[in-house]
DNA sequence: GCCATGTCCTGTAACGTTACAAGTCCGCTT
DNA sequence: AAGCGGACTTGTAACGTTACAGGACATGGC
């Protein structure tokens, strides 16, 4: 490996002048500079960034944790991030932890992310009693879905107001029996994304006059797979239903081939509504309906919330949090 | 932060002691070892991945350049290497280089991304005059499309057969007019993606007696829109196709939207092979055929391959190129 | 002509860890 | 009783970089 000690033999400079050069220090002479940077071409020198790092005590890596980059939400929020980082400065390294408690505990506690500048923890299984985990300080921005009781930088989405949007739309749309598939019923303390998004619904569809009656909402896997099995099952038990809020987009593709194996034509028949509005959703046939985050606002606002924290330009006990604002967006599926 | 120097005090024992116990060296005392896990449970004692990485000249980072991980192909892979990389101890950095040549020399060439264990490059766009730079003792592991005529480290996919399978399918399955989207006509020395399954694709047409006049082959964006616009274009231009192959599943999600918007009906008017096979794949409406790699191989290849080389398991000058069988997934948008 | 100021360059000492070689102590063999 | 080997422990010197303090020299104001 060379070293700037090599770069700085080869030059007849001293290290430091060499450090100046690629760090572009002001106060060295332009033959100087000319003479260090023919060396460093010469001998193919790479400045070692664990080294520096050691040196400065920060490595410019923070560490994503999510669920799965596979996911179509989780994809467009890692390549927003990922695209951002980079604007200021840092890589991303990602972690998977498949949702599950015990490896988001993992991606808090494992020693070696400890090295890294940060952590952005999205999609929390964690409870309350976690929490005290991620005080402390090292920089974390929690995402998207869990606000504890604990002072924490978040960045949340407007999840039940988007449950609500839904709700509102169907019913506007005219449908008369409603069910929601990838909610939870939970208690006041629950604020999960599938619990946030079905008390928004909930209260829509009362906003709007329509019933709710108990097995309305139905919690399922917020997988492809999940989708289908829950929309199988539910249009199985129930008749006449003619509208269905998805608590994922993901979920909703699930839910749509569901209803085409069974003969059900959407929105003719049902109309249905997705959340997270990927990109793919005005590609199907029919095209989804759904509620629309804005990520690029909210990849923006983590991105910013980390990095000010990392450069210590927040006070320590300030914490902050931000809710990205959803939208409908408005396709086939609940055409009228 | 809390050093091994503070551990070692606060235990009564030497940094050397607390390093044994840290990296579960044995001949240590197990009243030894208690005192120092006790110490540092007490002081929260996190050992300093940095310094450690600098002391060992490796930093168990290995970098994955990609497109975009948003795209469903390199989500799912991205997906494959991480937990793979996981379990042989490495994590993994994600870089984009947005198919861009540029962005790609960057990863190879940034002096930060030189300072981790090893680079995986998928999607090259780079040409044989870069190749060069690709050499070195840098580990790296190309992926997916391109091979160089470079001795490196490679992972492929056996894209002219499934171009091959495509084009066999849809005259087996009684089409008669076939054009594939996503496609390029290169000389013999191209071997990019595109250009290697459109050879299958017209090899295969030949095999099966079927006619390919010259503008059976149109290249496109990879992406959805990118689908959607050239299958437009080309229904528009000829009359009587029946057969459509397009280069990835995204072109034939971004295909199927354009011709429902047609009026033709897939797969009674138009059958309609993708490839990649990803998991949406089977959710569509048409559920969609495709030419499906096996991911979990590649991926494990990708990650023996690079990780092999870390660790110097394999000589120098031994490069390897492991190429992933294809198969066939038969689904509805080419049932007869 | 002299001090103040500025430009350019350099030596030294860390950053926190681990490799290595060199101990110390103990019980056991001969 | 001396010698030996094994179990356990430790000091020291790096790894390659940058912060800091300071040195050498020239310029300019009085």
């Amino acid at each position: 490996m060379v070293t700037m000690q090599d770069v700085a033999r080869h030059a007849g400079v001293s290290v430091m002048t060499v450090s100046n050069v690629v760090n572009e220090q002001p106060h060295v002479r332009a033959a100087t500079r000319a003479k260090v940077l023919a060396a460093i071409a010469e001998l193919g020198y790479h400045v070692n960034t664990t080294a520096r790092s050691l040196r400065q005590g920060r490595t410019g890596v923070i560490v994503l944790a999510v669920p799965e980059v596979d996911r179509p939400y989780f994809g467009l929020l890692a390549t927003l991030l990922i695209e951002r980082a980079a604007a200021r400065g840092y890589d991303l390294l990602v972690e998977q932890t498949a949702a599950r408690r015990d490896r988001e505990l993992d991606s808090i506690a494992r020693s070696r992310l400890r090295s890294y500048d940060g952590l952005i923890l999205s999609a929390v299984q964690l409870h309350d009693d976690d929490a005290g985990l991620l005080r402390g300080d090292f920089p974390i921005v929690v995402l998207g879905e869990r606000s504890f009781a604990e002072p924490l930088d978040h960045v949340l989405m407007a999840n039940e107001e988007g449950g609500a949007l839904a709700a509102g739309h169907l019913a506007e749309r005219g449908c008369r029996r409603v069910a929601m598939i990838g909610g939870r019923i939970g208690g006041p303390d629950e604020i999960d994304l599938t619990t946030l998004r079905a008390r928004g619904f909930l209260s829509g569809l009362a906003e709007a006059g329509l019933a709710a009656d108990n097995g309305v909402v139905r919690p399922t896997d917020l997988t492809f797979e999940g989708g289908r099995e829950t929309a199988s099952a539910l249009f199985d038990e129930l008749d006449g239903l003619d509208g269905l809020f998805c608590a994922t987009d993901v979920v909703a593709i699930g839910a749509l081939r569901a209803l085409t194996d069974r003969g059900l034509r959407v929105p003719q028949d049902v109309k249905v509504v997705g959340f997270d509005d990927v990109p793919l959703a005005s590609f199907l046939s029919p095209s989804l309906t759904s509620v629309a985050p804005d990520h690029a606002v909210m990849a923006d606002a983590v991105i910013s919330m980390i990095a000010d924290r990392i450069e210590g330009l927040r006070a320590a006990d300030d914490y902050r949090t931000f809710t990205g604002a959803v939208r409908l967006v408005e396709r086939e599926s609940t055409a009228s």
